[in-house]
DNA sequence: CCACACGGGAATGATC
DNA sequence: TGATCATTCCCGTGTG
């Protein structure tokens, strides 16, 4: 585990609070909505891997095509830092391997060409193999698959699977993929933690929630911006009407994990300062 | 104790 | 043919 380096992490009391620090720090982001380096962000994205969008073939079901009006930044993810300061004023500190700069100060980020997260796509060929990711984001897009999954917040790209359907987009997917066996939640899971180490997905720490990388979420066209989009000022209740039953009301990106979890993290400390370009 | 969600090691398969 | 990534299996842990 990431954690193996710093104190047990066990989920508290403590976390719903922190959490709550973090949708409030959210929200006063949100009302900052100029946020110096999303758009600098956007023009590293834009250099990544933006072949082929996706969208197009989608044996089981009808694909929606995402909300126009897309372009809104996902900016929360820059909130982390915020995040952390809460975490760091509530007396919770940080592992060793989480990169002091992204804590201290990633909003004033001068390098946006090196958003400390994306693994770069390969070079020359492209994959066309579709990957998980890409088929959970279409399922997403997907009125039909919405007893499977869902967005969490698509503002900053959680989303979560619904328990009682799970194995169902599980199946899709093996389907999908033409996989000799079938499907299920458990190994889908897997494959989704192998995620976490390159960064593409993460877990956050709520059942069965997920978070897409900011760079991911735009190479695959943006998220739906629709009114319900914007994080709420205060998720109303357990996770919003939209929540996972019987969970608690908060929650945040798993920024812990986000940092701890990514393998680049020298190449990142490296690639932010500009001696090593 | 049980069910469920989760985490990860390791072997294997598929693709580039 | 090797590298990479996904799939598959399995076991262990934590929680309600």
């Amino acid at each position: 585990m990431v954690l193996a380096e710093g104190p047990p992490y066990k989920m508290s009391a403590l976390d719903t609070d922190i959490n709550q620090h973090f949708q409030d720090a959210i929200d006063v982001i949100q009302h900052h909505s100029e946020s110096p380096y999303s758009d600098q962000g956007y023009k590293y994205y834009e250099t990544l891997g933006t072949h082929q969008p996706l969208g197009c073939q989608i044996s089981c079901y009808l694909v929606t095509p995402t909300h126009p009006d897309t372009l809104s930044p996902v900016y929360d993810w820059t909130s982390a830092p915020l995040g952390s300061q809460h975490l760091q004023s509530s007396g919770q500190s940080w592992p060793p391997g989480v990169p002091e700069v992204s804590v201290g100060q990633p909003v004033a980020l001068e390098s946006p060409q090196f958003y400390p997260v994306l693994p770069v796509p390969r070079h020359g060929k492209g994959r066309k193999k579709l990957r998980l990711y890409e088929y959970l984001h279409e399922a997403l897009s997907d009125p039909a698959m919405a007893d499977s999954i869902q967005w969490t917040d698509t503002a900053n790209g959680t989303f979560h699977f619904v328990s009682k359907n799970k194995e169902r987009l599980a199946e899709c997917w093996g389907q999908r993929k033409g996989n000799r066996k079938t499907m299920t939640y458990q190994k889908m899971a897997r494959a989704l933690r192998n995620y976490s180490r390159s960064g593409e997905i993460i877990k956050v720490r709520r059942k069965l929630t997920y978070q897409f990388n900011p760079a991911i979420l735009q190479r695959l066209g943006g998220i739906d911006q629709g009114p319900q989009l914007r994080a709420p000022a205060n998720p109303s209740g357990p996770g919003g009407a939209q929540g996972p039953p019987g969970e608690p009301a908060s929650y945040g990106p798993d920024w812990y994990s986000w940092y701890g979890h990514y393998p680049l993290q020298e190449q990142w400390f490296s690639a932010t300062d500009p001696r090593h370009l």
